[in-house]
RNA sequence: GCGCCGGUAGCUCAGGGGAUAGAGCAUCUGACUACGGAUCAGAAGGUCGGGGGUUCGAAUCCCUCUCGGCGCACCA
């Protein structure tokens, strides 16, 4: 797997610190590194020695000494050393930040992807947004699509063969009233009781009837709003491979779970409903499956869909789900448990929510209020980019005060034009080098060791840490660890430009330099790829 | 009442048991006759909500209190 070009890391440290612990008499242990927060620090640190302390009853100094002195360290390590109270610190030589920018530039869009342990492709499905069709996606929708779109890409970048996946209700009254709210604008009619009002149902009876549609307007509606919804997602970028109608679970497959519940003995009937015991697996309170008027309800959909997720042959079945839901995590649990597929391959991804603003102003989003905005018309106004960019770049665990009047600006108060500058600048160096007849030769041939400048060293630093970002931002399920990284980058970058001048005179010193951006520009193509956000070459 | 999320610089937020808690914005001071100034360098700014505990070491883990957001259907 590692090859001749890719700099020592933690696996390759740790075998070599674990021979010293034997050599120097020492207990057998797992050797753990750590990027230290300060360069000084060096590349690798390891706090092994305060750890044997203890357990050994000498000094961590002392042990760190003796750890050193028995250490055989690999070729690419310059020099180790004993700081603070007992951390052993590993400084790379320069000839590891050359197999870096070799690493980036050959791997190409396969740099920072990685794989299993074992190397095996696992299957999962990650749903996300599954908005009933019965109006517009609003804000909320935007995060959780952003959101579940960078999951997803997490999962492949990390070996996974991942499916996206939209649900929805096409069966219930909701849908039928919405339908017949549709057919009641048709024929110049206001809506029933509790039925969909706003402009856009006037707008659907009037796509409908220019359709010709007007015969089966329950089914044609939500068809028709759902052809809406996906085409906001795509100006967002985001694409669904399935979008899975409720109705289907109707043949068949409710019936065929509830039954195969009650066989395993988690289903019970009183007063007149039959329920799942959901508290044997940690539930609040026992579900619902039929009402005592026949009807199945949701919680029952939801059984049939997992069961044909698992059945479907997903190892993993992802749910995002906003803040709102939270209630939901333990009774999706127990219905994993209950159909004895575990709890293990069912995970919930929750994600707060977002609250709007103009210049300070609060926007509403709810159809309530004055001031409605759709997820359509936050894209108009503020950019797809600037739109997923700012969703992501927050922790899933945080609420999101979207102010449109700062996600407009196009300036450092704005992150994402940082970073789509710096892919620009590079993208504009490159165009530079093409015009002044730069001959960059092959990354293979390039003499990386001239790049000695502090700013060359730091760059090539902020690219070796992108494919450990991308593992631990696919394992924390964080995709604004990707975000704050893509910053980071831009930040070396555009020191590194301000600092040092690519197409020069010096024909070997180009083109080490030239090699490095390249490396940094594919570095930032395939961060800003797992975000859905555009790397521009100009702007 | 029970449960989930949050409280870190004036503001918005990062922070993976480790060393001197970090960015951006805002404020102040500087930088191009160079490949794009949507840029760069520097200064200043902190009882990590309060209190206990575990640990050699806690913003981080545990307990508790508090403030804010959200949820606790034979709804969908």
């Amino acid at each position: 797997m590692t090859s001749p070009t890719t700099p020592s890391g933690p696996e390759q440290l740790a075998v070599a610190f674990r021979a010293a612990l034997s050599s120097a008499g020492l207990p057998a242990r797992d050797v753990a590194f750590e990027r230290p927060r300060q360069r000084e620090h060096g590349d690798w640190a390891t706090n092994v020695a305060l750890a044997l302390a203890k357990p050994v009853g000498r000094p961590p100094r002392e042990i760190a000494r003796d750890v050193v002195d028995a250490l055989d360290a690999p070729a690419d390590v310059e020099r180790v050393e004993i700081a603070g109270p007992g951390f052993i610190n590993v400084h790379l030589a320069h000839s590891a930040l050359e197999g870096v920018v070799r690493a980036a530039v050959t791997q190409g869009p396969a740099w920072g992807r990685g794989a299993p342990a074992d190397n095996a492709v696992r299957r999962v499905n990650v749903e996300f947004v599954s908005a009933n069709p019965t109006g517009p996606l609003h804000v909320g929708h935007g995060r959780q699509a952003a959101l579940g779109d960078a999951l997803a890409s997490l999962f492949d970048a990390t070996g996974w063969a991942v499916t996206r996946e939209y649900y929805f209700n096409d069966a219930g009254n909701q849908m039928a009233l919405f339908g017949d709210s549709v057919a009641a604008a048709a024929r110049g009619e206001p809506p029933p009781d509790n039925g969909y009002h706003g402009a856009y149902i006037g707008q659907l009876a009037a796509e409908l009837s220019a359709a010709g549609q007007l015969d089966d307007v329950r089914d044609a509606a939500y068809r028709r709003m759902l052809d809406h919804i996906t085409a906001t997602l795509d100006r967002l970028g985001v694409r669904f491979d399935v979008y899975f109608g409720e109705r289907a679970l109707h043949a068949g497959e409710i019936a065929d779970v509830i039954a195969r519940l009650r066989d395993a003995g988690h289903v019970y009937d009183a007063d007149g409903a039959v329920w799942l015991r959901t508290t044997t697996f940690g539930d609040d309170k026992d579900r619902v499956l039929v009402k005592a008027d026949g009807a199945t309800t949701y919680f029952a959909a939801d059984c049939a869909y997992l069961a044909n997720k698992i059945a479907r042959g997903f190892d993993r079945c992802v749910y995002v789900l906003g803040a709102d839901h939270h209630g939901y995590i333990q009774r999706l649990y127990a219905i994993a448990d209950a159909e004895g597929v575990g709890r293990e391959r069912v995970e919930v991804v929750l994600h707060q929510f977002v609250n709007l603003f103009r210049g300070g102003e609060t926007v509403r989003m709810s159809k309530r209020t004055g001031e409605i905005i759709t997820f359509d018309e936050l894209i108009d106004e503020v950019g797809a980019d600037a739109a997923r960019y700012t969703f992501l770049r927050y922790s899933n665990d945080v609420t999101i005060d979207f102010d449109m009047a700062e996600v407009v600006k196009q300036d450092r108060d704005n992150p994402v034009y940082y970073v789509q500058y710096s892919h620009a600048r590079i993208a504009g160096i490159m165009r530079t080098a093409t015009e002044r007849g730069v001959v960059a030769g092959s990354v293979d041939d390039a003499r990386l060791e001239l790049l000695t400048a502090d700013a060359e060293e730091e760059l090539v630093r902020r690219i070796a840490l992108y494919p450990e970002t991308v593992a631990y931002a696919a394992e924390e399920r964080a995709p604004h660890k990707v975000a704050r990284y893509a910053e980071d980058l831009a930040e070396a970058f555009h020191r590194f430009y301000t600092e040092c001048q690519v197409v020069g005179d010096d024909v070997e010193l180009t083109r080490a330099r030239y090699w490095l951006c390249v490396a940094a520009r594919q570095t930032l193509v395939n961060a800003l790829g797992l975000l859905g956000v555009r790397a521009p070459d100009r702007m």
